[in-house]
DNA sequence: TTGCTCCTCACGTCACGTGAGGTGGC
DNA sequence: TTGCTCCTCACGTCACGTGAGGTGGC
């Protein structure tokens, strides 16, 4: 008779019994019951005992694998909440996309440690230039370390098109403006722009917008220490050591934010350069 | 003169400067100071402001880098203070070695996650059985559970050889025996064993050594319920579940450990059926 | 009656981030 | 004199693990 599951709803079962039918730990499923992201069954009044019902197994393994793929609780209640699977397939692609960009970043993280080991970097080639202020179509926004070269793709598209559908001409390559804030704390105002010549006669404005996220407006002029990274941007930390270094030596450095050119365009899979321009206080003509 | 960098020794920059020269944030290096992973090199008695040598840059883009691998604060003092190359690479090397292991085990956790969501497992068949008991050659260790793979290969080519150099018949597939607390805490002792037919004659005694970390011993037998997971053991998850719920709902479950047999043969890179046995007390004749 | 399972605090872990509250140099 | 940089606590985060100390059912 017991085994007559016609009769019986639910079969209960012990934290123990669950604990090793999920491979889930007891200390976890309590915790997942504190946090609200697996409610037992059942809870004894008297002594507090949970009890988990049968068809609670196939919540827990969903549970388990996202955490192995590293899903915080808090996602992985919403994932199980979501009211329908279109909401719950989003949320766990959003995860697994995240989970490609670290990927990438482990993946770039070994390869520039291996160049770290392998010996000191040739020393980068630093000149002092003026750089003056241009008129350029401009995307602004707040950005995570984490996300700035995936968030920089789409941005850098949205800019080419801007130049496009304006038929402003183009007056040198894409730039990026970052400041102190974002290496120290690997968030904030990311400004990427593309330096454009305005038509003979046309008075400069103050600030327009062109479409989307683009506006046109004034990128300011610096002077600045300069090193060419023969490599992309997402591994440009050597010569921004040995310009650091050369500026605290030589130079006075300001505080306007650290620009960036990318002459050969920018483009995460291949290869490109990386001009680096780290504003200074020029006490005397470089040189 | 403040650009003749053969009279000073060494150029010092502020914690703010050196910040902005490694991308680490000006937190994150107060506390490398705290542990004793990156010390400044000077600290003023008075402010207590800290100073970095401009040659310590290379020395934080290590660090970054390597937290960027995700390897601990400890294991990077190791590495930095390591006297030569040989130990300095074998710590890196070991750590490369626990990330594949994770990239692996992420890697089954999407296709297990997939299986997951892609609908209701086929309900495993499962039959109780009485498992004799047999003499067998046998290795046991306490193993953690991410590594409970890579461990099982190296074990189950010993058992393979001492098998060949023992010369005794084989009496069926091996096996592994799990504790109960194995799943629940993901780590403890687990037994892999090679079952034998002894030489007619030869008496059994109660435990021999045979060489490295094989042992001769009986293994016990157990009644259980049964089911043959289509799988490898590593995304065994479902077919433990079923197994739970039928224990729970149609037989008492006792407290040896779980088994599992592999047909198959152990190939972590192929494909490879599990036989999970499920100890119960059986009230009735099985049917 | 003795283990065994289960319970609830409370605290530890790890690598910082987040304020609070205060000081020194240009 | 006013910002700006830098300082030191102290506490928060996240997903549990680790005891301590105690209770209920066979």
């Amino acid at each position: 008779v017991k085994g007559d599951t016609s009769v019986m709803a639910t079969t209960l079962l012990t934290i123990g019994e669950f604990s090793r039918a999920t491979h889930l730990s007891v200390k976890a499923l309590r915790h997942y019951h504190d946090m609200g992201v697996l409610e037992p069954a059942a809870i004894d009044a008297s002594s507090g005992y949970r009890s988990y019902g049968a068809e609670q197994v196939a919540s827990a393994q969903v549970i388990r694998r996202l955490r192995d793929l590293g899903m915080p609780l808090d996602s992985i209640r919403t994932v199980l909440a979501a009211p329908g699977l279109a909401e719950r397939n989003r949320e766990i692609a959003a995860h697994l996309a995240r989970m490609e960009r670290q990927l990438e970043q482990t993946q770039s993280a070994v390869s520039s440690l291996r160049a770290l080991l392998s010996g000191p970097a040739p020393r980068p080639v630093i000149e002092f230039r003026t750089i003056p202020a241009v008129t350029a179509l401009v995307i602004a926004e707040v950005v995570d370390g984490a996300e700035t070269v995936a968030w920089g793709t789409g941005v850098f598209a949205e800019l080419e098109e801007a130049l496009k559908a304006t038929g402003l001409e183009a007056a040198g390559p894409f730039g990026a403006l970052f400041p102190g804030e974002f290496f120290e704390i690997a968030r904030s105002e990311v400004t990427v722009f593309a330096p454009v010549t305005l038509p003979a006669g046309q008075a400069r404005q103050p600030e327009r917008h062109v479409s989307g996220r683009v506006h046109l407006r004034e990128v300011a002029g610096i002077e600045a220490a300069v090193a060419m990274h023969p490599g992309p941007a997402s591994e440009t930390d050597r010569t921004y050591g040995a310009l650091g270094t050369v500026v605290a030596e030589r130079a006075i450095g300001v505080d306007g934010p650290i620009r960036e050119y990318y002459p050969d365009g920018f483009d995460p899979a291949g290869d490109y350069r990386t001009e680096i321009c780290w504003p200074v206080f020029l006490t005397r003509s470089p040189g």
